[in-house]
DNA sequence: GAATCACATAAGTATGCGCTTATGTTTTGG
DNA sequence: CCAAAACATAAGCGCATACTTATGTGATTC
């Protein structure tokens, strides 16, 4: 189940980190881990777990790997988030105003 | 870090499926095993795990305790989804549709 | 083409997590 | 009151998981 990957994922501060870093731009695992302190085989089998969870894709560049965040998780998570919408009225404003900024 | 919690609350699927039947209505604990094959204290931990991660929220009503989700948790993920909405642009449609709904 | 670089995989270990059994606590009904 | 019901908490156990060290793999550079 994905649903199992993508929330597990994300369960690890790390992981999250790693995410948030990948959020602002494409970048190779080494670029990753820089300014946070993690080794290499962490930093590879972190992103694995991020890609089997479809929240991350992979680009082989020559001998680098570029790293970007995958729309498919994240709209996953959306759509989880959507059943318990009911319950959460007082961001509906909010995201109201943010699609009329993106409608330009 | 409470986004620490929620998500490790969700990423296990017995906990999401005990949300998923308290999102559908409040109940007490012993209703919500019903059907479920889940032993009286781990029911009792799984909910102590959800309202430390502030997804659910009790009241003691006589000798029984009415579970209930707590918008809280939801609004925590709903902002922390807002964050990377750069990157599910093909799910704005379909919120739009949403909120249209619900404004009557 | 051999050394090196960027990264993945393997194996081992320590800690966390979800379960069980057992017991405690609060409330109600007779 | 006191027995039972509804839940919470405690302690222990097996397994997943996040890390480490070591090694493997594919691409590049000299």
């Amino acid at each position: 189940m994905i649903e199992n990957d993508i929330f597990r994922a994300l369960s690890d501060p790390t992981r999250r980190a790693i995410f948030e870093k990948l959020a602002a731009g494409g970048m190779n695992a080494s670029a990753l881990r820089e300014g946070m302190e993690i080794s290499q085989p962490a930093m590879s089998q972190h992103l694995a777990v991020l890609r089997s969870a479809k929240l991350v894709r992979e680009e082989r560049q020559g001998r680098f790997v570029n790293y970007e965040v995958d729309p498919d998780g994240l709209a996953l998570i959306a759509q989880w988030l959507e059943k318990y919408r009911a319950y959460w009225p007082a961001r509906i404003e909010a995201l109201k105003v943010l699609l009329k900024d993106m409608d330009q």
